[in-house]
DNA sequence: CATGTTTGTTAGTAAAGCTTACGAACATAC
DNA sequence: GTATGTTCGTAAGCTTTACTAACAAACATG
């Protein structure tokens, strides 16, 4: 595990080594995605050498990283080729998903992205070095549980995080420059993925739940904030506060008073709290007067998300949250407010729809964080 | 299946001669933003060694694209450097820029992007193969007036323009489909690069401009256009269309009736054509109506954008477009809203301007494209 | 049983940047 | 005036990387 792949900067000097380090992550990418290939299939598939993929496999398997799994069945002439795949039970992934109100969750999970061993941790209202220790406390829980070398941390955090893992704002756990990848690379002495939540979420979306290469998936809870996927890469921004739209105006015509002094954030529309009251009030008790709120608060979220995704042509939103309160009115009277409110020559295709992956969408995008920071794979 | 086979396809192998192109555009993406310099300065500035900088330098003359400028002057101890320079007079790029709407304008630009020779060629409501037509004479007549070998032919052009070069709608030109690059470079027998005439504005505004690597170009005109930059990467979207943001729906109060058949289409509000009818209504004659009526403009301006501001945490927006209309009431009452409609700990310091290169952004833009894809510098 | 096919490896080549070393040309100290 | 130190650019040889060519092993098929 020394060699790791580094991503080429521009005006960065290239050296030959990172040609390796590239086709390397190629041999990883072409068997993470469908295993059990013979070096000849994925010299075919990539268009290296035989010659150069045995010995970048060569060098995988000395690291542990890739088996052999004997020869393959199939009758057909020739020498029998003997099949590889990643040993998806080599290394395991600590994920850690700070995002949810009143808890932390953690989870091992396996190079799949699949989930085993699954730990939290009450947040009771800890801020500042209670949070942080939680989140060590829970990093510790499972680096003890785990029954292979961990390939690393991934860590999804709410709040504005910067391209090194540092937590510069994170209101509600009291959090301001907080150097957590640091801390805990230290503390754990593996290598640590911090980011955004949402962004997290985007990235497992992509990788496990189809999403396209140009998307945006909102995630809505306690606040609201959203993923971007741009060509393939998540967008962070010129102070890594991409997706923080919460706080953005919407319509023009007033609206409700927001916790940060304006009116008519798009919060005060749709995070769940501000929706529950909305729909515990006596007089939207019926199922019909919920559906009115559930439409209003979904048409919000589609002229707040119009210009974006016009301007960006996304192709396809994802939404995360609370299903009940997601996937039905709302959902569908966003897709219409945004088909209403941008071209249809150009974006009547934009899809909405709920994630694919639930709850765990977090932590699955905290391992496709560390997948793609040590083994260059997604 | 398909869309996600797609999305995890592994990028091509890498060959060490990639390594060589990456750092013989560094050495030139050197000189190129600050000339003079010697080889050991290129050494000491890109982290490559002496000797690969000298190897390196070499190829570069015998192409033509360096010259040595003799000794320098200062006196200082140690043998006296060899003063390296781009010569910049080694080649000429053709310029073309079809955005405007009566006119195509055309010119020849040095590698530094000044502007020589320009010629225009009036539209006169020509569409379709009559419009080709103009715009392989312009390029034709540039092309011979060029007094070195052109380093290739750059082209904004209005509509919706794919990675190829191909315009796939260009309504005002009634084209569809129409493969301007590979038409231009069969032609002319030199690269051609074709994009969209507010991604090349971006590109020239980031390049010659001052633009930060994060940010927008709106470009008002007889539409309502943007081009945008992220992590000083233009943004293309998944169907070629981002920054066509005309026909995105401002507000939530009606407006006026759209070519496009919606109410309150951006354009609307601020396409030049518009402004002006509204502005030469008899109750809009004196200057104090004048200025509401920009101020209103510029209002939406700022709703339509303030979820794209927020959204994609950009740090500069700039306008192109007549300096008259644009530069005054519209701006400020545009930045205002931003401002009330952002969240101000994270956007509170986006700024806006106007373009620092007036009507000749987008023929610049067109050079950058070039050299871009020609030298790998900007 | 001969033939053809496929696999994975060995041997040698080309390209690229690196380190080490050196001559040339200069300033400065004595 | 000479010795010393510095800086520049180049030459020679090394390491890494992927490539081509060739081959033995192992299989199916006619």
């Amino acid at each position: 595990m020394t060699q790791l792949r580094k991503a080429l900067r521009p005006s960065t000097k290239a050296l030959p080594e990172y040609t390796r380090g590239h086709n390397r992550s190629l041999v990883l990418q072409t068997l993470y995605r469908d295993g059990r290939r013979s070096r000849a299939d994925i010299a075919r598939e990539t268009g290296l050498t035989r010659v150069t993929v045995s010995a970048l496999v060569a060098e995988l398997i000395a690291e542990g990283l890739l088996v052999e799994l004997g020869q393959r069945e199939e009758t057909r002439p020739g020498k029998p080729a003997t099949l590889l795949d990643l040993d998806r039970s080599a290394f395991v992934i600590v994920g850690l998903d700070l995002s949810e109100h009143s808890v932390f969750t953690g989870a091992l999970l396996d190079l799949d992205g699949a989930i085993s061993t699954r730990v939290e941790v009450e947040l009771a209202g800890s801020t500042g070095d209670e949070a942080l220790a939680k989140v060590v406390d829970l990093a510790e829980q499972l680096v003890a549980a785990a029954t292979a070398p961990v390939l690393g941390i991934g860590v999804g955090s709410p709040g504005v995080v910067d391209l090194g893992g540092v937590v510069l704002s994170a209101p509600n756990l009291g959090w301001n420059g907080l150097p957590l990848q640091a801390l805990l690379a230290e503390r754990f002495g593996v290598p640590v993925v911090v980011a955004n939540d949402a962004n997290a979420a985007i990235l497992a979306e992509h990788s496990f739940g189809g999403a396209a290469s140009d998307a945006m998936l909102v995630k809505i809870g306690h606040g609201v904030g959203a993923g971007l996927l741009l060509g393939g890469t998540p967008l962070f921004g010129s102070r890594f506060a991409a997706g923080e739209i919460g706080h953005v105006v919407v319509g023009t015509d007033g609206g409700a008073v927001c916790a940060c002094g304006k009116r008519g954030c798009l919060e005060t529309w749709l995070s769940i709290p501000n929706l529950h009251a909305r729909l515990d009030r006596p007089e939207n008790a019926d199922a019909r007067e919920r559906d009115v709120v559930l439409r209003e608060a979904g048409e919000r979220l589609g002229i707040a998300l119009a210009p974006v995704v016009g301007a960006l042509d996304l192709g396809e939103v994802i939404l995360s949250g609370p299903t009940d309160l997601l996937d039905g009115a709302l959902a569908s009277a966003t897709v219409e407010t945004l088909r209403n409110r941008t071209m249809a020559e150009f974006h009547g295709s934009v899809t909405l729809r709920m994630t694919a992956l639930g709850p765990d969408i977090v932590l699955r995008g905290a391992a496709v964080m560390v997948l793609s920071s040590r083994l260059g794979v997604s």
